[in-house]
Formats: C-alpha cells, sequence, structure tokens
DNA sequence: CCGGCGTGGCGTCAGCTGGC
DNA sequence: GCCAGCTGACGCCACGCCGG
C-alpha cells in the first residue's frame, strides 16, 4: 500500500505533470540605466532552502495579452444585469445546480479512507514547512525598468545570508518579449511578476511599479499576507488618492484573485489526479484481497466436505 | 492528407466551506 | 458575518488516433 504521508502522495505510478506554459514568456534582455531602487519584500520561500528564485516580470501586460500567451482564447457569453455588472447567460445553469450536490474535498475524503479503512495510511497535512517561514528580505536593485520591451530587472539580495537561510537567494525580474502587449487591459503602472521556485513551481504577482519621467522604477512595496498561500506575494502601493488609482487597485485585485484562482485550480487538480490515482490503487489493492479471501473460502468449504465425508 | 473524435490540460467563474 | 481557499462546471485549445 503506498503511503499517503505529507503534502505530496506517494503513489505506484508517477504523475506526469508537464511544465506549464507560462503566461508571460521570458524573453531575453538587456538592462539599461543602471540606478538603485529599495525594495522591502516579504516573501513566502519554498520548502526547499538554497534553492535560487528566478523572477521574471512583464511590464503592462494586457490581459488579452497574457491570454494569449497562455496560449488560451475565451470566449464567454454574458449579459449585462441592471447593475452594469457583466453576467455569464446559461439556461442549463440553474438546472444543473439544483441537480449537483457538492462533495467533500478529495483531502477530506482521503483522511477519512485512511483512518477509518486503512490505518496504514498516514493523513494528508498541510506543509508545515512551507507555512512556517516567512521571510523578510531587505533587497535593492541595482537596475530597473522602462516601458519599452526587453529589459531586465535584477533584484540584488541586501542580506545575503538572511536569503540563502529561507530559501529564497536571487530574484530576476525579466521583462519578457512584448510582440503582443499593449498597455491597455493592464492598469498603468502594473506588472505581472512571474518567478520559479526551487522546485520548479511558477508562482506569478502584480506588482504596481510607477515609472519616472526620466525612466527611473519608483521604489513600491511586495509583502505577503498571511492569507496568501505559500509563494504569493501581494504588491501594495502606496498613497492611493486618485479615482483612477482606484480602479487600477481594484483592476491588480483582480488580477491578483485570478492569479491565486490559477494557482490553486492547478493545484486542486494535481489533487484530483493523486487522488483518483490513491482510489485506483486501493481498488486494486481490495480485489487482489477479495480473490485471497474467495480462495480461502473455496479451500474451508473442501475442507469441511472432506471431514463430513 | 484531412476532418472528426476523444482526451487532457488550462483559465475562469460561481458556489460551498471552514477559520477567524 | 466575512474572507480566503477549494473545487465543480464550463469553454477553449492542443494533441494524438483513426477512418475515409
Amino acid at each position: 500500500m503506498p503511503g499517503f504521508g505529507g503534502k505530496q502522495l506517494e503513489m505506484d505510478g508517477s504523475i506526469d505533470d508537464k511544465s506549464e506554459d507560462s503566461p508571460s514568456s521570458s524573453g531575453s534582455s538587456q538592462p539599461q540605466n543602471l540606478s538603485t531602487v529599495v525594495h522591502t519584500i516579504t516573501a513566502v520561500p519554498t520548502a526547499i532552502p538554497n534553492q535560487p528564485v528566478q523572477v521574471q516580470s512583464v511590464i503592462q501586460p494586457t490581459q488579452q495579452s497574457v491570454i494569449q500567451a497562455a496560449g488560451q482564447i475565451q470566449t464567454v457569453q454574458v449579459e449585462e444585469d441592471g447593475e452594469g455588472h457583466l453576467v455569464r447567460t446559461d439556461p442549463d445553469i440553474e438546472k444543473r445546480r439544483e441537480i449537483l450536490s457538492r462533495r467533500p474535498s478529495y483531502r477530506k475524503i482521503l483522511n477519512e479512507l485512511s483512518s477509518a479503512e486503512a490505518p496504514g495510511i498516514a493523513k494528508i497535512e498541510e506543509d508545515k514547512e512551507e507555512e512556517a517561514a516567512i521571510t523578510s528580505i531587505q533587497t535593492t536593485i541595482p537596475s530597473y525598468v522602462q516601458t519599452s520591451a526587453g529589459q531586465t530587472i535584477q533584484i540584488a539580495a541586501a542580506n545575503q545570508n538572511e536569503l540563502t537561510t529561507q530559501g529564497l537567494q536571487t530574484i530576476t525580474m525579466t521583462n519578457a518579449g512584448q510582440g503582443a502587449v499593449t498597455a491597455a487591459a493592464m492598469p498603468a503602472g502594473t506588472t505581472i511578476v512571474q518567478y520559479t521556485q526551487g522546485d520548479g513551481s511558477q508562482q506569478f504577482v502584480t506588482v504596481p511599479v510607477s515609472i519616472s519621467p526620466a525612466g527611473e522604477v519608483q521604489a513600491y512595496q511586495i509583502r505577503a499576507p498571511s492569507s496568501l498561500p505559500a509563494g504569493v506575494v501581494m504588491a501594495t502601493p502606496t498613497g492611493i488618492t486618485s479615482p483612477q488609482q482606484l480602479a487600477e487597485e481594484s483592476a491588480r485585485k483582480r488580477e491578483l484573485r485570478l492569479m491565486k484562482n490559477r494557482v490553486a485550480a492547478r493545484e486542486c487538480r494535481k489533487k484530483k489526479k493523486e487522488y483518483v490515482k490513491c482510489l485506483e490503487n486501493r481498488v486494486a489493492v481490495l480485489e487482489q484481497q477479495n480473490k485471497a479471501l474467495i480462495e480461502e473460502l473455496k479451500q474451508l468449504k473442501d475442507l469441511y466436505c472432506h471431514k463430513n465425508e
């Protein structure tokens, strides 16, 4: 029987985890116009220490460009409700909602399975290591980004010891090749930051970046509130006053929400696949047990019959 | 070679759930 | 009660297979 300990389930069959297309492909770039910008970054590092973390950023991409880059084009039927909100219209949705009843989470089901039927199976628990360490990193950026394409932001750690011990060594923000990118859909001054963790997983974060007339990137803050999952950080601009900034902020929040949901959906699918594999393994084991029991019953019957004769 | 079909993966939305 | 996370549903795309 495979063990189910830890966050990752161990299964007989390997799950083909294809490397995912990132919404922002990393383009080769050259930093220009060196200056120093001080950032305050609080990040949740990976569980794997001493692994470099690469950060790639796309300066002011549009939602459309992100979708295009991911190879996904969506068309959704929508209608406007009375309050100016766009809502999806599907006549079957209501019926389905009535019919469908939700099931408990896979983790719950697996835990119930393991506790009730298979004492040898360890329960699935949250990865405590990932939750435990939250790093506060003071960094300086030796270079900055302009709105033109093909540039790189390099973030150097001011406290390398701290970074190393917390599993976050270097962050490289790379402006991707921006052939299809326009500055329309994403609010001005917003950057999508994509970074690869030590375990190979990719994370994204929207970062407000204001660029001075001289072409310098202004300081901004990135922090990781406790509510965010490991690896997801949130950037907070300071001093929002105008309605335009409010709109930008709400758009940024939406982007962040979508990103988190994207990651959550990915994790959910991964978990679901593991769950299905677990069930398949259990089926195989139970079939074997059933066979053995039938065989044993046969032998006992024969024995009993021969005794009576 | 090409079109149809099945399958798998992804992003997004919506609704439920559990923690605070 | 609010909020963040989880997950089913949906639509889309990519890919492989198969028959014509």
